[in-house]
RNA sequence: GUGGUUGUAGCUCAGUUGGUCAGAGCGCCAGAUUGUGGCUCUGGAGGUCGCCGGUUCGAGCCCGGUCAUCCACCCCA
């Protein structure tokens, strides 16, 4: 049998030992930030029933849904001939029920239903997992990725919009990125489409105005057009494009120019009302009204948000918004709720593009035990329990290999101490101690050993 | 789903118009140092040049196909 060529899928990626202790930096901090602001973890199966999935992030989204094959014998009374009258994507709902998860937010809503009489609302909740997405992988895009989420579900209070970005902050600040925070609400977004009398086509509208700061005003105009709306509703829209200054200043232009919509309005209060909250927080991180905001999931319906880092071309490396009925569709109505989701990959990117994870976050065990064959290894091993129960990350190396073999080993693991007990300091009854760093080493009585350790802890 | 890029040693890559073109650096192993890593020096192992086919006296190089990869678009974390 020919050997296999060891590969994984497209798009996804192993993580090593460093890769994982840089990693676990970015989760830990984002979960201190997150527990530290009341919000309290769950978490819900890698696979959600597909119709749990499906039509709730558009078109596009459904299409990048990784489905599951049903077990068993699936092809039982399935009829084939559909499969070349409706298409392979329609045939496989028939033989697949489920599929890997898209986000955190639409399995948040549903577990919220499904738990509704365990829950205490407003419900705080954090959730830190894999998402699967069946995308062309890209810089920056993978098919499995993390995102980090903090909803709140049950409350329409504008507070909870200021804490989660209080807690972008927070988090950003503590793993040493830069960000620019943009605001905008999709009730705004709605105005623009009413002012110009295309409510219906608010969707095509903004999808073509988020791109504004990408591919410019042109090229959005021409996008509109082939979206069918005309070049005189088109012509509205350019007093829009243009409104700049302070976010104050943009909300002023934008309550003239939308009077007469009634969302408009409403959007224009609500983000109003989130400034001033803001102003109040002293945040680190520049926020800004940005109005060519528009985000892709169709779920928002209030404040949008989207974080990018300022010193790098990754894209937006956190998003979120409000969702005033996502929990509607499986049952349970009016409940509001917001919610960011962080992307640790792309923030993974990030720092390491700009060198931003403490050396700490690769570091591995602090000592390591020479062995010099088995009596003196027995005797390591004492010690090395004594080591474990104060806590100490120590090892012994498995193996009486050449001396330089194992120091070479200790090196590349970056141990910090190596333990050096054979024959000779065995008969004296010392320990040499050597420090990887410096070079440098004492002989330590083996008693003294525990508090060395201590101290250099 | 659309367009493009690149596939040569474990890794990063060089290879000039098809004719000593099977190479470098790093890594790995061994030795200089029979109990001392990182630095230095010396030596060594390792590749059917992604795969299949075609053109040719001759293909890593040209052509076709295929697979993989990366990048861009759409969309998104």
């Amino acid at each position: 049998m020919a050997v296999q060529k060891p590969g994984i899928p497209k798009g996804t990626r192993d993580f090593g030992p460093e890769e994982m202790s840089k990693r676990n930096y970015i989760f830990h901090t984002i979960k201190r930030v997150f527990q530290r602001h009341g919000y309290a973890q769950i978490e819900t199966p890698a696979m959600e029933n597909l119709d749990t999935l499906l039509g709730k992030y558009g078109e596009e989204g459904d299409k990048l849904l990784f489905k599951i094959l049903n077990s068993g014998d699936f092809l039982q009374g399935f009829d084939l001939s559909c499969l070349q009258s409706s298409g392979a994507n329609a045939a496989s709902l028939l033989i697949c029920e489920k599929g890997l998860r898209y986000d955190l937010t639409v399995p948040f809503a549903r577990f919220v239903v499904q738990h509704q009489h365990e829950i205490q609302f407003p419900f705080k909740r954090y959730q830190i997992q894999p998402v699967w997405r069946a995308d062309r992988p890209q810089k920056g895009r993978y098919r499995e990725f993390y995102q980090c989420d903090a909803d709140v579900i049950g409350s329409n209070s504008l507070l909870n919009e200021a804490d989660l970005i209080h807690i972008i902050d927070e988090v950003f600040r503590e793993l040493g990125i830069r960000v620019k925070i943009k605001l905008n609400n999709r009730r705004i977004l709605a105005g623009i489409a009413d002012y110009i009398g295309q409510a219906d086509k608010i969707s095509d509208i903004t999808v073509a105005i988020d791109k504004l700061e990408k591919v410019g005003i042109e090229a959005v105009n021409q996008e509109l057009r082939l979206k069918g709306i005309a070049d005189e509703e088109i012509g509205k829209l350019e007093p829009l494009f243009d409104i700049r200054g302070s976010n104050r200043e943009k909300l002023a232009k934008l309550s003239e120019l939308l009077q007469h919509s009634q969302s408009g309005i409403h959007g224009i209060g609500e983000a109003g009302r989130l400034l001033d909250l803001l102003d109040v927080l002293q945040l680190q991180s520049d926020y800004e009204l940005d109005i060519s905001l528009a985000r892709g999931l169709n779920y928002y319906t209030g404040t949008i948000i989207e974080v990018k880092a300022m010193d790098t071309e990754i894209g937006s490396i956190c998003g979120g918004g409000r969702y005033d009925d996502l929990t509607g569709i499986f049952g349970l109505k009016d409940i509001s709720g917001v919610g960011v989701s962080f992307g640790a990959d792309r923030i993974y990117d990030v720092m390491d593009q700009l060198q931003l994870f403490p050396v700490e976050a690769a570091s591995a065990s602090r000592i390591m035990f020479v062995n010099f064959g088995e009596k003196e290894a027995r005797f390591c091993l004492s010690l090395l329990v004594k080591l474990h129960s104060a806590g100490i990350a120590a090892e012994l190396y498995p193996d009486a290999a050449k001396l330089k073999k194992q120091l070479s080993y200790a090196d590349a693991r970056h141990f910090r101490y190596v333990v050096l007990a054979g024959e000779n300091e065995m008969q004296e009854g010392m320990l040499i101690v050597k420090d990887m760093i410096s070079g440098e080493q004492v002989r330590v009585a083996p008693d003294n050993l525990l508090e060395m350790a201590k101290r250099e802890r």
